[in-house]
DNA sequence: TTGTAAGCGTTATCAC
DNA sequence: GTGATAACGCTTACAA
């Protein structure tokens, strides 16, 4: 790569002080417009851009967010990075990707990240355990935004759904169905988003003058694997004991529960209806097409990202009030795998 | 964010000067073994990282790769990127995520990008257009590396497939099968790689002692909907017209395809076989899950990632030869879409 | 308005 | 071996 014009060689070249050539750069308003000319004459014949290593050293920021994420193969995590750099692409800010694919990829890599201060923020997709240590930086100043975190809501500003309200519309919409026994297979529980869906399943089941029943609470791990076993205990059981729904945790483990069904030729809907949460590219696609709740996963990134370059802007006034969190909405999408108990109506 | 320490505080802790815990710092050989451990403590009690910025300004060279890559949400870019990320994390590289979600984002984008120095080196995903412009700049010692890429071969490294005899196989595998009226839906051909996957399909059709039927040969453009197009033209004509298999150029057109046979209610594969190419993650869960070519889209982007390091290496010869090109293996999967003609045969 | 010069936090080249 | 000191390329008081 050929050694590459400078500051000074410009002002050389324009016959002022590389301090004028700067400002012209950085469209500092005192400057004459004939020398501003002349600087700019240049600057475009050769195509000059200032070094960013040097203007970001002197500055003492730089233009680069890091983004902390899961494994790219994860689910939602391509659309979250797509939302996410749709609005990285208005601005001047560019993206460092960390894609955290070990397990062993824990605070201290974090530690060295931060530490060399290369990112004027971070955005955390999926934090997990990461969570509590995330906090100490964001105490220290760093401007950080969480995306569908999965713990306790901290004062972090965080961007993600309300589960709660979407796991109750979830459980609703199956008791509209006129189902009565519904299954619910749930995530792990150190999850905050998991004891919302939890209590929203079991909210619109008491609104609906049911009781959850423990027998129809099931654990899983939010895998494909998982679901499969809590179908194979479920259909396991006496046909007189199964449910004739069940509200999945999410789709991943979904997908396992369908797996099952159809290897023991169990119809669905017909003999038990399912739905799932987080409308995954994949679930539209299951055998039958998975009936869903649909989390808008670009749209977070978008917001997510929209929120963190507003912390960063030096006129930002944190709301030490209020901590900042958008809720973006959620809606059921019912394809194939759910449907109505009573035999002759039509699928809704 | 509190102010950070600097080599000047360590030094001066550590009662030395800063040349001595830079040398530390970077494991210089020559520094007495009492001096480096004084300096080591008060690094380790302070867990001081140096700024990333002021060393590579001062080394004139960053840790950084851009990435330049497609929307997020096309298929096979997670994967490629899931493979450079696995690559990267056992590095001190970073990877800088250049997603070309515009259709504007044109050469100027990428001059500038180039033209700040932030990185050391570039990944091409599917560079497509602007592989003539990177051209320039790989001429100009740019540490270069294109994935995939859509145009002519060119000497700048390159990782990616054998279109031909992946072509051929696909082909050979419907011959095969029994099948003699083979059509092709062909993708753009200004791109390299549908002009070598039509190459090999007639190679493989001459081979059989067939010759390729010009009225079997469809224009696609490597989306859904040109594969729905022209799968109905082809079965909008008269059902003694209609190919007995059809090679889709990729998957996403064979997903148009399948769609189209659904509706019409054309058997697949007992009225027409289909076979596609890319193996994305959709294909195993289509309707009937998709016969395809694997590529191996991790791998692609590991082995890339791996092969432009090396070339950023200061020790690194170029071979000016020949250039580097990595061709990764791809194989056949079959599933359901594909099927012998002879009615009584098992599915291979 | 413009130029001079002092940083920004490192690394590297010298002498010592 | 170690410590001044000059880069690295830019920004920004402060002077002029």
């Amino acid at each position: 790569m050929q050694k590459k014009l400078t500051i000074n060689d410009i002002a050389r070249m324009a016959q002022v002080s590389k301090a004028t050539v700067s400002r012209v750069l950085n469209r500092h308003s005192s400057v004459d417009p004939v020398l501003r000319e002349r600087v700019m004459d240049i600057v475009q014949q050769y195509n000059f851009v200032p070094n960013t290593i040097a203007t970001e050293l002197a500055n003492g920021r730089t233009h680069l967010i890091g983004v902390l994420a899961p494994p790219l193969n994860w689910p939602a995590i391509p659309e979250i990075l797509h939302g996410v750099s749709e609005h990285i692409e208005h601005t001047r800010y560019e993206i460092v990707l960390y894609s955290m694919n070990l397990e062993r990829n824990h605070s201290d890599v974090l530690d060295r990240i931060l530490a060399m201060r290369m990112v004027s923020g971070l955005l955390a997709i999926l934090p997990g355990e990461l969570a509590d240590h995330l906090d100490t930086f964001f105490q220290q100043g760093l401007p950080l935004v969480m995306i569908d975190d999965q713990k306790e809501p901290t004062h972090i500003p965080w961007v993600g759904i309300d589960n709660f309200a979407s796991a109750y519309e979830a459980t609703s919409y199956l008791l509209q169905l006129g189902h009565r026994r519904i299954a619910h297979i749930m995530g792990p529980q150190h999850y905050y988003c998991v004891v919302q869906r939890l209590e929203g399943y079991r909210q619109a089941l008491t609104d609906a003058g049911l009781q959850a029943d423990p027998e129809l609470l099931f654990q899983g791990e939010f895998e494909p694997a998982s679901g499969r076993r809590c179908a194979e205990t479920i259909f396991a059981q006496d046909q007189s004991a199964w449910p004739d729904a069940i509200f999945v945790g999410n789709d991943q483990m979904a997908y396992g529960v369908l797996e099952v069904a159809e290897a023991q030729k169990i119809q669905v809907p017909e003999a038990v209806s399912i739905i799932g949460f987080d409308d995954n590219l994949l679930s539209a696609h299951m055998r039958p097409p998975l009936t869903t709740i649909h989390q808008p996963f670009t749209e977070m990134g978008y917001q997510a990202t929209q929120l963190l370059l507003s912390m960063i802007d030096p006129n930002y006034q944190p709301d030490n009030e209020q901590p900042t969190r958008i809720q973006l909405p959620t809606h059921l999408v019912t394809r194939v795998s759910s449907a109505s108990t009573h035999p002759f109506s039509l699928k809704t």
